[in-house]
Order: structure tokens, then C-alpha cells, then sequence
DNA sequence: CGGGCAATTGAAATACATCAAGGCGTGTGG
DNA sequence: CCACACGCCTTGATGTATTTCAATTGCCCG
């Protein structure tokens, strides 16, 4: 039934094998990133080639790492001196009750910050898990935080991140408070959809959708059977086809009332 | 019924006819704050009369506003230049839909920043409204910026609340998402008292409770009937004791059960 | 080929919402 | 000063969204 490509396996599995494959930087990473127009990179490497910074021609400071799907990026108490952004591949970022109990508090695409908290210290008190195989480009905190000092426009730009992030968490309170389960998981796909066009990952309406049932579940507060029975319903009155590894929105009009959009 | 003073009620009511009074800064008004040990200002004054800034026994340009209780303070989508404090009072910072469904992000008390979003942007998006009478403070902006960049120790003061506040509605994601109502409505009355306590503002287990049960039940995704029928469980269960307009938590460590607290 | 995770589906349980009525306290206007 | 309206809280009855439990299937991976 899967007939449309799985884009997101393609990638050589083979090297997934080697967990946390470290490399120095190097520009042509950056080609693989879907949002480098979008991203915090843009504006480092505008700085490092202008200034009297190091490298030209490559990022100031950072290095990129590889993790494969499933495996754990960040530990909620794991201290570390880095801001990490996404390159390429989803990742999750959540927090955990003791008995198991989670919330998805977003989901990282690339060209995002992989926790905003990293830029102020060394704790996100996320934990961060790859869905898909997942490449990441670390800068060292100090480094931003000198260039933050100098330089208003990256400054502007980290505020602007940061309140990004906060709007999105908001949001995301109001929606769990306030919304019912179908309002849910339809503001999930019109969400992802939305921060996917702006990537250039959209193929027409159809996307590549590696989440599991679990995970949307756990982005909206609500059970894996729910989820599955909501998406069911979605799905025979025909606002969305999901097969295979992907999601394509046939009726978005009907999806954004109920999803009751903006 | 209600024998324990209701102090929040003793400030002089005839005052609060005249709206959003103004007065210039003094030093006085900070001695009414509860929480001046905890919060910006502290570091602001030192910063003002250690440095070449203006006004040496004062805080540096701000000034001071006195809103009735029930008052909206900040409309979502009004922009502001000014980064407010809140001085004495409750106060409660919130989100809505169109339809009338809101959800209350957090109770904001003396010491607070109404919302920390206003440090780097004239736009919180968040609804801030009086629960009793309340007092705040404004910082200008664009004072407070210079002041961030030149010393490295308001720099990481802000960090720290920004974090705070971060990590905040984090929970709070967590909890709606997550949780039952009798944890969340634990959690919220826990959570009060632990912050009143640092405020010295706990009159052993009891403080004042301005609070509705509609706030309440905006704070938590519940509605006001539920909220009743779990606070009247935890009454007769000697959890905690409402009376008047303050609260008593008679079994803290029941209640920490109840909240599944840590 | 077997084992395990993922998804689907139905039946039963339950947590919470909605509806509705009554009481109580408080401010208000006659 | 009383009558009254109104907001707030309580309580019970009923409704419903979502969870829990359980059985079945398909699928990927070893």
C-alpha cells in the first residue's frame, strides 16, 4: 500500500551503526540543511566571514554530529557547554513523570534550535530523542554568547528564537488545557505542514510523516488508541490519506475548521 | 464562617476608584514589596547607585501603577515599551480563543515580571489581569537593555528568570497534558504556597486566597464545577481548609501524595 | 520463520463536562 | 434599611469524550 517514497530511510543506514559519528565543520553540511535561509547559521556564518573571527568559509566554532532514529540526543540533566541546531532528520523534545508519563513539548525540524535554555545555560531539562536519523551542528555557548554581546543583529536574532519558542509553548498550554482531541491532533498536521512549506519540504500537500501514532499521542496529551481513532476518522471523511511513512492534507480547508484555525 | 483576617482586602478600597494611578519612583513603594529580595529590582538598584546612572536612591527610571482588582492590566496584542514588576497583589496572565476558552499560564505575584517576553519585545501576547488591587512597577526597555549589555550580573539575572519562567510553563504543558485534576489542583495550591512562603507571605500553613474557583479552573483545563467538587473532596479528606478568602493546608504531606508532587 | 512493535477495532469503564437547581454573601438601588 | 439581583459556590443527575482492556492483524527485523 505504501506507494509513495519514503524519503526519510533513504538515507544510508549503514551509517547509522556508528552512534554519534563526530566530524569538523564543513560548508557542505550545510547544503543538506532544508533551512539554512531560516536558520541561526545564516546570520553565524555572516558574521564569521565579515569579522576577525576564525574560519571564513565554514561556522565559527561548531561541529556536527550524526545520531540514528530512536536514540537519545539529550538526557533531561545533561549538562553541556553547546547550542545545538538540526540539520537534517526530526527529533522530539519532551518532558517525563517518573511512572512513564510524557509530554512532547515540540517537535525539532531542521534548521531548529534544539532547546532555546541551552543559549543561557547549561541545562535544558528537555530530554531530546531522534525520531529519524538526525544530524546536528553544536556551537559553543560562550562563542554565541560573546557574539550576542557584539553584534545586535545576532542578539535580535536569539530574542527572536527564544520568543518563537515561548509563543509555541504557550500555545501548546492552551491547546492541551482547552481543546478538544480532534482540535489537537489537527493543529499538529496543520502545524508541521506550515514549519515544513517554510523548509521547502512539502511535496505539493503530501509530507513525510516519520512520527508513530505514540508520538502525536504523546504532543497531545492524549492516548495512542485515541490517536489512532481520531486519525481514522480524519481519514474516512477524507481530510487526510496517510500511508506508508507519509501524510498527504486532501481537504485542508475542512482540516483547518477542525482544527478551528486561527 | 471566615475568621482569619483577609488582609489583601484591608488595603484601602477607596483608592482603587481612581484607575491606573502614576506616581514617580520612590523608594518607599519597594518596602511594601513582599518579595524585593527576590527580584530585579534588587540588582537594578544596586547597579543605579553603584554606576554613573541618574537617580541614586531610586530605581533607575521607573515608575509605579496601581490598578483596581478585576482590571485588565495588559491586553494581548498591546504593545508596550516598558518591562513591569509586579509590586504587591495577585494578578493572573492568560490566553484565549476567540469562542471564550482561555487557559491561565501562571499567577504572578510580588517580585514577578508580569512577562518576560517584554524584555525583548513590545509584545507579550498574553492577557494580564488584576485579581485583587494590584501595584507594579515599569522599566523602560531600552534601559533595561543597556543595562544587560554593559553588566554582565543583570545579564544573567534576566537569563535566570527567563529560565525560570521557561521551565515553568514546561510543567505546565506537563500537567495538562498529563496529569488528573485532582494532581493539578494539588499541584497549583503547592505550588502557591511554596512561592508565598519564599515571599513571606505564608502565615504558617495558611495564606490569603484572592483566587475564584473559576481562576482556578482556567489554570488547570478543568471547569469551575469540577474544581468545586475536587476542592470539597480534599476539605473533607483534612487536606486543606478554604474559609473566607484564605486557605490553610492542614495535611501537607497528603496533599503532596495527592499532587504526586517531585 | 518467529518475535515484537505498531496500528486497528470493539466493548466496558471512568473522568470530566454539562445541565440544572438551590443557597449564601455582597453590593445596589429603591 | 430592606429588597433584590447578581456572582459565586455547592450538589446531584445525566451526558460524553477519552481511557483502559483486550483481541486481531500487519509489518519490519533479526
Amino acid at each position: 500500500m505504501a506507494n509513495v517514497a519514503q524519503s526519510h530511510l533513504a538515507v544510508d543506514q549503514a551509517s547509522a551503526r556508528k552512534a554519534d559519528v563526530e566530524s569538523t565543520c564543513s560548508e557542505t553540511n550545510c547544503a543538506v540543511c532544508a533551512a539554512w535561509n531560516l536558520s541561526l547559521c545564516t546570520i553565524l556564518k555572516n558574521c564569521a566571514s565579515e569579522g576577525d573571527r576564525a574560519v571564513v568559509g565554514a561556522l565559527p566554532m561548531s561541529t556536527v554530529h550524526m545520531v540514528p532514529a530512536r536514540r537519545t540526543i539529550f538526557h533531561p540533566k545533561e549538562w553541556s557547554e553547546f547550542v545545538p541546531v538540526i540539520c537534517s532528520g526530526w527529533s522530539v523534545s519532551s518532558i517525563a513523570l517518573p511512572d512513564g508519563r510524557r509530554q512532547i513539548l515540540s517537535f525539532l525540524l531542521p534548521g531548529d534550535v534544539v532547546s532555546t535554555a541551552f543559549l543561557f545555560g547549561p541545562l535544558s531539562g528537555r530530554h531530546v530523542e531522534a525520531v529519524t536519523e538526525v544530524t546536528y551542528r553544536k556551537f559553543k555557548r560562550s562563542d554565541l554568547r560573546a557574539l550576542l554581546f557584539e553584534n545586535p543583529e545576532v542578539f535580535d536574532r536569539i530574542s527572536k528564537t527564544w520568543l518563537d519558542e515561548r509563543v509555541q509553548t504557550d500555545q501548546l498550554a492552551l491547546d492541551l488545557g482547552r481543546r478538544t482531541a480532534s482540535e489537537r491532533i489537527a493543529r499538529q498536521i496543520l502545524n508541521l505542514a506550515e514549519r515544513l512549506a517554510k523548509r521547502g519540504m512539502m511535496r505539493g500537500q503530501t509530507m513525510d510523516f516519520p512520527l508513530r501514532q505514540r508520538h502525536i499521542a504523546d504532543a497531545t496529551g492524549l492516548t495512542p488508541v485515541h490517536v489512532s481513532k481520531v486519525l481514522g476518522e480524519f481519514q474516512r471523511a477524507r481530510l487526510v490519506e496517510i500511508s506508508g511513512r507519509s501524510l498527504t492534507i486532501i481537504n485542508e480547508a475542512e482540516l483547518r475548521i477542525a482544527a478551528d484555525w486561527r
